[in-house]
DNA sequence: ATAATCGTCAACCAAATGGTTAAATATGGA
DNA sequence: TCCATATTTAACCATTTGGTTGACGATTAT
């Protein structure tokens, strides 16, 4: 079973896609506009579009014959906390703070003389 | 040409891998340890953490005939400041913002007389 | 010396990915 | 109605991915 943040990571690991979703930060675009700096057919921007509207990275409406595609920015949230929240884990990883106390006070030194 | 970004999201879109990336913010393991909880072969835990070393994520340190493998948390803050970025660069997003302004304000009101 | 443990490598496999071209489906305009 | 535009679908292809098993090299323990 695919999780959502899954399909997340996988839109966000190719260029292509990743390019796609700054383009949209500009503006909504119209799938053929999207398609236009890239030097690939349309049909693979439409398989591109379709991955990061599945990720729930971007949302496509069709009005006439236009399909527009839009950014979701929430989406992405998700898994920039998973990546964030990681980091907080890691902010209090115990283990490597006893590391660091080990080589500031070798265990077998002896102070209780001093 | 594969950029590290490419890698690093690559990793991240396999729930093993990011099972692996959650048990060595424990602490430091050897590689089979870290297959132990998994129900997968030695071998293909091995090749993810391949792909977690390649993208960055994670180093290998062979002592004697175990090898231990150790988070390496500045990796994964490169893919972080990209989705951050991201957000950052939402957040000034004129287009929406005009859009959020002409809800609030229709073009064609005339405030002229008030 | 022999055996057990740790980990990788090679060969293989099925399924997914990223692309192509060509045909099909709407929809809009003349 | 007829043509052009916008987009998806289908069929296909090469490559990558994620897994398997079995053999192998290196290291440690008996």
């Amino acid at each position: 079973m695919e999780t959502q943040i899954d399909l997340i990571f996988a839109a966000l690991a190719d260029p292509t896609r990743r390019d796609i979703l700054v383009m949209l930060l500009e503006d909504d675009m119209a799938v053929t506009d999207v398609a236009d700096p890239f030097d690939m057919s349309l049909a693979a921007i439409s398989k591109h579009l379709g991955i990061l509207t599945r990720a729930g990275l971007i949302s496509q409406e069709k009005r006439g014959r236009v399909k527009w595609c839009k950014l979701e920015p929430d989406a992405m949230r998700d898994a920039s906390i998973w990546m964030q929240s990681f980091g907080q884990f890691e902010a209090v990883n115990l283990d490597a703070f006893e590391e660091f106390l080990s080589k500031e006070l070798p265990p077998d030194q002896d102070f209780s003389q001093t």
